[in-house]
RNA sequence: CGGGGUAUAGCGCAGCCUGGUAGCGCGGAAGUUUUGGGUACUUCAGGUCGCAGGUUCGAAUCCUGCUGCCCCGACCA
């Protein structure tokens, strides 16, 4: 919970005209409002807006990753170069990865990924079976030198990635590990507001022949997708589903896997023929996480082994779990605007609230605004109280740009009524209340969506 | 990495063809006005015209080289 933020000392650089490089809605919004700034081709800034919303979506994140019994740690961006050698990944990688010396000329890297450094970690220590299964994880800056990179932070070279890593001591652990982030992550994006629908996918460099991608759909997707429509009505996994019980996830997994869905890499024409007409869905969607199961690709080359019960060398078990937040909060902007800006899911949302006082300097409107903000606050919701000395439809352009869920507009009209007017911004719904009704409606709705 | 653009004030642009030392809108500051959907007017501040050479009495403008950025394609969380 933080400090009710005024808009007049904060740091919110909005642009009224959209900068000529922004292609997309969601990489013009972000301009707009004040969340990024680009740097460079594909490294961008976070400002404070942009950073309020990154850290929310990882916030969800750690919850969900914690839930399923995943552990926190935080690896270093830069790596050794004789890391990757060892798993045979320095040459293979090719010019997407930053290759970089220090003043020594020992060749380092920016990381891309983190497989071969968690694989050290791991060998380092464990060596019993007993310590078995393990799911370490970390949210880290990534650098990929993209060829192209475009649309934002969509498709940056420097973004945010969760990735998750873990090890078992048979197939049929690992499979129970992997299906412990398949659920995290339906869960997760659930949270979101986000349907995201699991599709067969390649597993690209990573490896390994188990591999979903997280995909959900927005007519600005950079992939073309075909799915069966059921997907859109699946419930996501309850917040009790008992994550060592490998039935119950192995069913939750069955049903969001009993569909068809694929990207169009992995596309079967025939199979997808099978679908029904009414139930096809043939659309563009937008990748925001992709799990991988590859056994031992890592594990082997780098002697990655633990004692089995019989004493015996096993080598162990992997998989990998990804989730771009950065990329996220572009996703989620491309699921949820409308012509007068963003409209933020509340889990996500930078501010709960905004608070908008249209005169300042007016007794009456100073007054309300100040007891609603305190009020809100001490609800334990996030408010901004825009107290900038701007004209009414400069405060309602700036709300609806940056896309709080709920506004309270306080004016010397309304107050003349004893009313104060709630805007939802989902819906544009408006109603008169009086202050102390205003603050309980979104007190309410906080609890209701369980914010 | 191929193809195509573009670079002038914080943002969006004009000026370039036909060389004469830079302008408009938005934004910012001051003021008057206005006060419920980006108000109107006045004044002000802000630019080594991407960088480096060259041609010329004189270059934002013409020529050469370089760099950044953007778009299309192939590649990708």
């Amino acid at each position: 919970m933080e400090a009710p933020m005024r808009l007049s000392r904060y740091f919110l650089p909005i642009l009224r005209e959209t900068p000529k490089e922004a292609e997309i809605v969601s990489h013009r919004l972000m301009l707009r409002a004040g969340m990024i700034r680009q740097e460079s081709a594909g490294i961008y800034a976070w400002l404070p807006l942009g950073l309020k919303v990154l850290n929310n979506i990882t916030r969800i994140i750690r919850e969900e990753q914690n839930r399923a019994g995943a552990i926190e740690c935080l690896m270093p961006v830069i790596q050794s170069a004789d890391l990757w050698r060892e798993s045979g990944r320095y040459d293979a990688y090719g010019k997407e990865m930053l290759r970089i010396k220090d003043r020594h000329e020992r060749e380092m890297l920016f990381g891309p990924t983190n497989e071969e450094m968690i694989t050290e970690i791991f060998r380092a220590y464990v060596r019993s079976y007993k310590d078995l299964p393990l799911n370490l994880y970390h949210i880290q800056w990534k650098f990929r030198d993209e060829v192209r990179p475009r649309f934002g932070v969509m498709r940056s070279r420097e973004f945010l990635m969760k990735d998750a890593y873990s090890f078992d001591l048979t197939a049929e652990a690992g499979r129970h590990s992997y299906n412990r982030m398949f659920v995290a992550y339906l869960r997760t994006f659930a949270r979101m507001g986000l349907t995201a629908i699991p599709m067969a996918a390649e597993s690209g460099p990573i490896g390994g022949n188990l591999s979903h991608e997280f995909i959900i759909l927005a007519d600005t997707g950079e992939s073309e997708v075909f799915c069966h429509k059921d997907f859109l009505t699946f419930p996501p996994p309850p917040a009790d589903v008992d994550f060592d019980d490998a039935a119950a996830l192995e069913g939750i997994v069955g049903q969001w896997t009993s569909r068809y869905a694929a990207t169009s890499e992995m596309h079967d024409a025939n199979a997808f023929a099978a679908v029904p007409d009414a139930a096809k869905v043939s659309a563009r969607g937008i990748e925001v996480g992709h799990i991988f199961y590859f056994g031992t690709k890592y594990s082997e080359p780098m002697k990655a082994v633990v004692n089995g019960p019989d004493g015996k060398e096993v080598v162990v078990q992997m998989g990998s779990y990804g989730i771009g937040p950065s990329r996220l909060v572009a996703a989620l902007i491309e699921a949820g605007h409308d012509d007068n800006g963003i409209v933020w899911p509340e889990s996500v949302a930078p501010f709960y609230v905004g608070v908008a006082d249209l005169k300042i300097g007016d007794a009456a409107t100073d007054k309300v605004c100040g007891e609603l903000v305190e009020q809100l606050e001490n609800a334990g919701l996030d408010v901004l109280h825009d107290d900038r000395d701007k004209r009414p439809g400069a405060k309602f352009a700036t709300l609806d740009l940056i896309g709080l869920p709920w506004q309270i507009l306080v004016g010397p009209k309304g107050l003349a009524e004893g009313r104060v007017e709630v805007k939802r911004r989902k819906t544009g719904e408006r109603e008169l209340l009086a202050p102390a009704d205003a603050v309980a409606r979104i007190v309410d709705a906080a609890k209701q969506a369980g914010a």
